[in-house]
Formats: C-alpha cells, sequence, structure tokens
DNA sequence: TCTGGGGTCCTAGGACCC
DNA sequence: TCTGGGGTCCTAGGACCC
C-alpha cells in the first residue's frame, strides 16, 4: 500500500487563540510576542498584511504598532497548550494514526483511505470539524511523503482558491508545485543551506528533486539526501504516533532585568532546576547528568561578555528536585563570576535512565533519601492542583529577574478564576 | 535600555584501546 | 632516517525545526 499523509497546520495558531476569547477583535490584525515580550513570534492575517515580520524585537516596532491599533499580546501557553489539546483530540477522532508534531501541527496517515472518500473530501471534512468545535482555522496538505505533504500544506495556505485543503497525490501535480516554490521554504533547508544550494544554481524546489541523492549525499548530507527523495514522492519519513521518549530537558530563559548579584543568579538557577526536575518526573524518568549555563547579552559588543557552560555527573541518575538543585547550586558556584550583566541562564538534563534500570558500581555511594519519591510526587500534586504553590526557600519570593510579560491575557481554559464571562 | 525557548539529528575530532 | 591502523565512544558544535 502507497504511504499517504495528511499535514493539519493551524493558521496563524497563537493569535488565532488569543482571538477566540476577544470577539471584539474580530477583523482586527493582532501580534503575539515572545517570552519577556522579546520579539513578534506570531501575527494574525491582517498583521501580515500590514507587512509586520517574523522574529522582529517588540521594541523597535511598538510605536508603530500602538499608532496602528495592533492588538498586541504576550505570549500565553497555558491557553496555547490546551487549544492545541482539543484540536488534536479532535484529529485522533477522525484519523486512526496521528503524531502530533508540533504545538499547531499533526501528521496523519490516510494510507488506504482513497477507497472510503476522496482524500480532499476528507481534508476538508477535517478542516470543518476543527474549525466548528474549536473555532480554529487549518490547512490540510496531503501527499506521499511528509516532506510533499508540508509543500501541499504551503500551497493550500498560500493559495485561497484551494479552500485550504491541497491533495499533492498526483506526480504532475507536485511538478507544478515544486517549480514555483523557492528551495528555502523545502522542510528541512534552512537559511545555511539555501545560500550554498542557491550558489550551486539551486534555487526552487523542483531544482532539487531533479538533483541526483547519491551526488547531493556526498556533497552535502544524508539528510539533504533524505529530503530530494522525499521531494520525488519516495517516504523516507514514516509517521512517529508513539512520542519517543526525550533524550534531554531543558529549562532556561532571559531575564525580565539583567542579573549582577550572584543572589538572585542563585533563586534563578534553582527555579529552572525545579521546573525541569518537575518535567523529568513527568517523563518518568531519572538523570545522571546535569548542566548549567549562564550568559551575558551576546547582541551588545560593548559589554564585557562571559558565557560560561559545564556539567556535571550525579553519583548515581535521580529524579528528586532537591538532589539536582544541590548539584545545579554547585555548578553556579564554580562558574560564577562578579561584575557582568548576565541576561539569561538555563539549566539542561540529559543522560537519562529508566527509574531503577541504573547498575550503580560496587563503590558508588547509591544512598537515596527516604521518601524522596512519596515527598516528590506530593510536591507536584499540590503545583498541578491550582491551589497554591509549594516551592524551595532558593526559588526566592520577589524575583525581580522574572520575565516580562507585560501584555498576558487571562488563563481562559485552564484556570477557573479566569472562566471568560458573558455579559 | 530593548533581540524566545525547547527540542532533534548529524558530523568531526579527540581519547582510548588493541 | 625510520614510530600502524582500525575501531569505538564521547563531546562539542552546527544545522535544522516549530
Amino acid at each position: 500500500m502507497n504511504p499517504v499523509f495528511a499535514l493539519v497546520d493551524c493558521n496563524n495558531f497563537y493569535t488565532s487563540c488569543e482571538r477566540r476569547f476577544r470577539p471584539d477583535l474580530a477583523g482586527a490584525p493582532i501580534v503575539v510576542l515572545s517570552n519577556n515580550d522579546g520579539c513578534i513570534i506570531s501575527r494574525s492575517a491582517e498583521a501580515k498584511a500590514m507587512g509586520i515580520k517574523m522574529g522582529v524585537p517588540f521594541y523597535q516596532i511598538e510605536p508603530y504598532l500602538t499608532q496602528q491599533g495592533v492588538a498586541v499580546f504576550s505570549s500565553n501557553y497555558a491557553l496555547y497548550a490546551d487549544m492545541s489539546a482539543r484540536v488534536m483530540s479532535i484529529l485522533e477522532q477522525e484519523s486512526p494514526r496521528v503524531e502530533i508534531y508540533s504545538i499547531d501541527e499533526a501528521f496523519l496517515d490516510l494510507s488506504g483511505m482513497e477507497s472510503v472518500a476522496t482524500l480532499a473530501d476528507f481534508g476538508r471534512h477535517i478542516r470543518t470539524t476543527v474549525q466548528q468545535w474549536t473555532g480554529i482555522t487549518v490547512c490540510v496538505g496531503i501527499a506521499p511523503s511528509k516532506t510533499l505533504s508540508k509543500l501541499a500544506n504551503h500551497a493550500a495556505k498560500r493559495y485561497p482558491a484551494t479552500g485550504g485543503v491541497v491533495d499533492l497525490t498526483s506526480p504532475e501535480r507536485q511538478r507544478r508545485l515544486l517549480q514555483l516554490v523557492p528551495v528555502d521554504e523545502v522542510w528541512g533547508v534552512g537559511r545555511r543551506l539555501s545560500k550554498r544550494l542557491y550558489k550551486d544554481g539551486i534555487k526552487t524546489a523542483l531544482d532539487l528533486a531533479c538533483c541526483h541523492p547519491k551526488t547531493i549525499r556526498q556533497q552535502y548530507s544524508v539528510v539533504l539526501e533524505r529530503t530530494v527523495r522525499e521531494l520525488n514522492g519516495e517516504s523516507c519519513l514514516s509517521l512517529e504516533d508513539v512520542t519517543p521518549t526525550k533524550q534531554q530537558i531543558i529549562c532556561s530563559r532571559s531575564f525580565g532585568e539583567r542579573i549582577t548579584c550572584f543572589q538572585s543568579m542563585r533563586e534563578a538557577v534553582c527555579e529552572y532546576t525545579v521546573r525541569a526536575a518537575e518535567k523529568l518526573r513527568e517523563e518518568g524518568q531519572t538523570a545522571k547528568r546535569i548542566n548549567l549555563f549562564m550568559r551575558t547579552n551576546r547582541h551588545n559588543p560593548a559589554e564585557p561578555q562571559y558565557m560560561p557552560s559545564l556539567g556535571a555527573e550525579l553519583p548515581v541518575p535521580t529524579d528528586d528536585t532537591r538532589d539536582l538543585v544541590a548539584a545545579a547550586i554547585r555548578l553556579l558556584r564554580s562558574s560564577w563570576k562578579d561584575g557582568y550583566r548576565y541576561m539569561k541562564a538555563g539549566v539542561m538534563l540529559t543522560d537519562f535512565y529508566e527509574p531503577g534500570v541504573y547498575q550503580p558500581g560496587l563503590f558508588d555511594d547509591a544512598h537515596t533519601r527516604p521518601n524522596a519519591k512519596a515527598l516528590m510526587s506530593v510536591l507536584d500534586k499540590i503545583n498541578h492542583s491550582g491551589k497554591g504553590q509549594v516551592f524551595l526557600a532558593g526559588q526566592g519570593v520577589q524575583k525581580e529577574w522574572r520575565m516580562k510579560r507585560l501584555h498576558v491575557s487571562p488563563a481562559y481554559t485552564t484556570n477557573w478564576r479566569s472562566l471568560p464571562v458573558v455579559k
């Protein structure tokens, strides 16, 4: 059976979520900002039409946005994650195999569906259902490989005449589209690669598809070779409907205000480690390695720069917040230097073991704290209950370094106190 | 003054071993 | 004068994704 993939992708996802709870903003330009209100990461159709670019630092265009009456939101991930879960659960109802690829897109396996309905009809059905039940508009791209389905989705978004659904299973239609698409819009071709490809005379997706896979492998990489094959309708990337276990967990953040004193940095590192440990327990894993990094503002060359990054091995893999925090603070002590204005720090956990699998060495101090598991699970339960937070003293209380979120919307769907009110 | 965060995979090069 | 070669493992860094 020939594989058929559909890529379902939400349009302007973050701004659509915000608009969903602000009917007064229908038809208005909206943007959503990254953490710390740093730069633009989502734009409504109206904002795109005004020429507002992705990734632009907010401070550079804030006056313009105000003057033009653009609605501005800080990112509200609790809201987006909840809306995402609603969309995904619809897809899971409608299709037997779903790979949730990111917060706003999913691949579906439609192999063998041709006999039930035309693929495009099925795409339209998905689109209407999601629209009706969540108010989120999606586009659907259908093709024999993931890379082509991405491209089909792209076309569905770009050309309104498609009605948001493009079936790219026919080779003739594939060719016609590939010819129109610049090579840098192909999935897996980023800034660096497209520059190189361009120099080599490969300018459109079709140019790339016409290259010999073996040559591409020699001159570029195995990854790009796979892309070439996928563009020719040969499926090399399969649907991953069981989520693979994570290899690493990162918690990092830029500070709302620069940090210059050890005490504040200690609080931040402590908080990031606590959060990373929570994620680790959610994954049901234990970690044997922890890394810490800090950095000054690399965008300002006039400032003295310092960006230490170092790691440590734990005696045995652990998911105990207290052990991880202790290790992180040790790393902080050995890399901290006074006299810098730190902009960002982060904690990374790696080298995971399933609990109970690790074989300690003969002379390892395998001592674990009594009742650690019970304590951690109570901690997680309280902090997830929405009733309050329990935290380590080291996380601090004032937190001037906390990130900036001046335009955040309420947690409409995940906190009872923030339910939207209809008057 | 002011530029996100969280992931994955691949490759090159060094250390080490026999 | 002349000092191997192949394999594995680990790490850092690059490139990409959303």
